[in-house]
RNA sequence: GCUGGCGUAGCUCAAUCGGUAGAGCAGCUGAUUUGUAAUCAGCAGGUUGCGGGUUCGAGUCCCAUCGCCAGCUCCA
């Protein structure tokens, strides 16, 4: 049960956590403070509202349960640390503090640039400030108002901000704390005691209004619980995080490296993370196979003009390796992307609407110049091979099409065991000049990618406006990173433009004799063999199940006398095209099953004279340890089973 | 690209105020011949990312450069 005191007083008790009621019509003229607390399991908690147009208050209750309440709580400890450095610095110009998913930042301006010493002095001038605890106080002026207050404590971008946002008649809140006034939209926490834990975490650069030809700000990341215990496993649970980064799981087990002798940005793949791709890429051709797509391979660069008569050339001219200038004036372009190559195998022979849909796959290998601070591991490079495939249909074919590479994607990602990812439709912005192609084209893709994606019942469907490619809308798989960051791995995108006469002029004959332009479907389900490695080490943290596995099985000795046992074993399970090693080293057994641990080794076959003498192994695998003494013919079986499968 | 931080042995990390660069693991050699998560001993391993500067003396301070990391911007 919950005691909620309303402005006017007066108490009521609600068994829900959100409630509603009408506003007095003289709250929001002036000063209107929170005044609602409450008890929840028998803990105080306090209360915020807003004021929407309506007129009507929502009253938020916090209940420390739910993360719109910890959001509300971030939000106040990012007003309590603007505070806190406003006491400290001078002249300290205030941008936006907004709740982000594991805190909150404030981007600042001050005239000293603050670096991470500055943390415990700010952190502690924020826990005095939680001991005076004073309260968040809303308050509410008219735009114009707001200007003159913001003018008088000279919070220029704030100002910036109201004249380039809003017309003069809009109202804006404020929240007030202390000699501390922030235009703020709210809502906050009553006060500062709620505050159970808090750290300051990271301080970056960030561009006002995030535009990179605006000027930098500082950034400062923090984060905030209701409880010490919270944040402190919070903290752990990063640390934790940390060890399964596939940069670091990458070089523990030999998978990949780079080196900049070869390049930023370029992966060297050592042999065993070479294993694990050729895994991967068999996988996706028998798909291939089974879905009625064709093969070629077609080269790393092509002539400029192919990426002009594309479009891409142009779009893209600051993020790619520069043009190879030949003694005859030829220009070649490392290829950024492979459809301008698979247009032009389209394009070999006349296409009759009977052979359509023609479907041309290729691992290919491209090369971006991506900016250098936006390096990362595996999953943002420089060059990557995509799993990439380009479908010329008819208009009618559009949506089965279509349906069928979402299937794919989704039968793929299953298979890794990916069930945490969203699917983000990318449209494109009406207001924006950079599309290529027609208003009724673009209408027809992104209402059938739609309806496709509804049909399917996508989990996590997110709609967003301005994110589509500049000639078609397109849908994303997206997964979070060990650290939380997105990245986007299968990719299905509709094209109305590449074909269409005004770029490559393909052509198919139809039914009726005449000449048609196909509509071209570009899709990838892993997307890139470097990004998807990346985010499938960190998914498996390096255990990779069985048929992914570089060494799928260890044979290890108890004694040097069983050495030529186990290379006699190890050659059966090599016909059998299974991934196994010996390890005769003059160590314990112990020892041994030890490191093969640490390397991850999915199956352990122990060899000593009970098993030299009945011919069985004594196997353990990584999840369960001991399995006992099993016949060598019958684990053969079972790991071609379990490959065979391949099982999670 | 921008802002900030960081670069010490193959890896993970030490090195007080600026005073002869150290340890564990891995590697190599030898002993040991082992039954389910580390046998013992020895050896070797470095122009402290690279280049300048300050200083009697620089891993440490300063400048420049390369690379890495976080965030921003970007992502066909």
């Amino acid at each position: 049960m919950l005691k909620v005191m309303l402005p006017d007083g007066s108490v009521r008790e609600y068994s829900g956590c959100v409630t509603v009621y009408e506003v007095a019509s003289d709250i929001g003229a002036g000063l209107a403070r929170a005044l609602v607390a409450g008890l929840v399991d028998g803990q105080l908690v306090g209360a915020d509202f807003k004021l929407p147009d309506d007129g009507a208050v929502q009253l938020r209750i916090l209940t420390k349960k739910d993360s719109e309440s910890l959001a509300v709580l971030r939000h106040s400890t990012a007003h309590l640390m603007a505070r806190a450095i406003m006491r400290l610095y001078d002249n300290v110009q205030l941008a936006f503090g907004p709740t982000v998913e594991n805190g909150f930042y404030y981007d600042i301006q001050t005239e000293r640039n603050l670096t991470e010493d500055d943390f415990p002095k700010i952190e502690s001038e924020m826990q005095n400030l939680i001991k005076l605890d004073e309260p968040f106080e809303r308050i509410e002026y008219s735009r114009d108002e707001a200007v003159e207050i913001l003018n008088g404590i000279g919070q220029k971008l704030k100002v910036e901000h109201l004249n380039d946002a809003l017309s003069s008649e809009q109202k804006v809140s404020f929240y007030r704390q202390g000699e501390f006034i922030d235009l703020c939209r709210g809502p906050h926490i009553p006060s500062p005691k709620f505050i159970g834990a808090f750290k300051l975490t990271s301080i970056a650069g960030a561009y006002w209004k995030g535009d990179a030809t605006k000027q930098q700000l500082q950034r400062l990341y923090g984060t905030a619980f209701f409880d010490k215990k919270e944040l402190d496993e919070h903290l752990a649970q990063i640390e934790e995080a940390k060890k399964r980064d596939h940069r670091v799981l990458g070089k523990q087990h030999e998978l990949f490296a780079i080196d900049s002798r070869v390049g930023q940005g370029l992966i060297l793949w050592l042999p065993k993370g070479a294993i694990l791709r050729r895994q991967l890429e068999n996988f996706i051709m028998e798909e291939l196979v089974k879905r009625g797509y064709t093969t070629v391979n077609t080269p790393v660069i092509g002539n400029i003009e192919l990426y002009k008569t594309s479009g891409h050339y142009p779009y893209y001219a600051d993020s790619q390796f520069p043009p190879i200038k030949m003694q005859d004036g030829d220009e070649f372009l490392l290829r950024p992307m492979n459809c301008p190559h698979h247009v032009v195998v389209y394009s070999q022979k006349p296409r009759s609407y009977r052979d359509l849909p023609v479907r041309i796959a290729e691992f290919g290998c491209v090369h971006r110049f991506e900016q250098s601070g936006e390096l990362n591991g595996m999953t943002r490079v420089r060059g990557f091979t995509q799993d990439d495939a380009h479908i010329f249909c008819m208009p009618e074919q559009v949506e089965d099409e279509f349906r069928s590479c979402i299937d794919m994607t989704l039968a793929v990602l299953g298979t890794m065991g990916f069930r945490d990812f969203e699917v983000r439709l990318s449209f494109r912005d009406w207001t924006s000049d950079k599309y290529v192609g027609s208003a009724d084209n673009w209408k027809t893709a992104q209402t059938a990618l739609e309806k496709v994606c509804r049909e399917m019942n996508l989990p996590n469907l997110e709609i967003v406006e301005g994110e589509a490619a500049f000639y078609g809308p397109k849908a994303d798989f997206v997964v979070r990173d060990c650290l939380g960051r997105k990245w986007q791995l299968g990719t299905v995108q509709l094209d109305y433009n590449l074909p269409s006469p005004e770029r490559f002029n393909l052509e198919y004959t139809g039914s009726d004799n005449k000449p048609h332009t196909p509509v071209m479907i570009h899709r990838a389900p892993l997307g890139s063999f470097e990004r998807f490695c990346g985010i499938l080490i960190e998914h498996f943290g390096a255990a990779f199940p069985l048929w992914l596995a570089p060494e799928q099985l260890r044979i290890l000795t108890v004694s040097e006398k069983f050495n030529n046992y186990a290379k006699s074993l190890e050659q059966k399970f090599i016909e059998k095209n299974i991934r196994v090693t010996t390890d005769l080293q003059n160590e314990k057994i112990g020892a041994k099953i030890r490191q093969a641990r640490l390397d991850l080794v999915p199956y352990q076959a122990i060899i000593g004279a009970k098993e030299a003498e009945s011919n069985t192994i004594a196997l353990r695998n990584r999840k369960n340890g001991e399995l006992g003494e099993i016949p060598v013919e019958n684990v053969i079986e079972m790991l071609l089973d379990e490959i065979k499968m391949r099982k999670l």
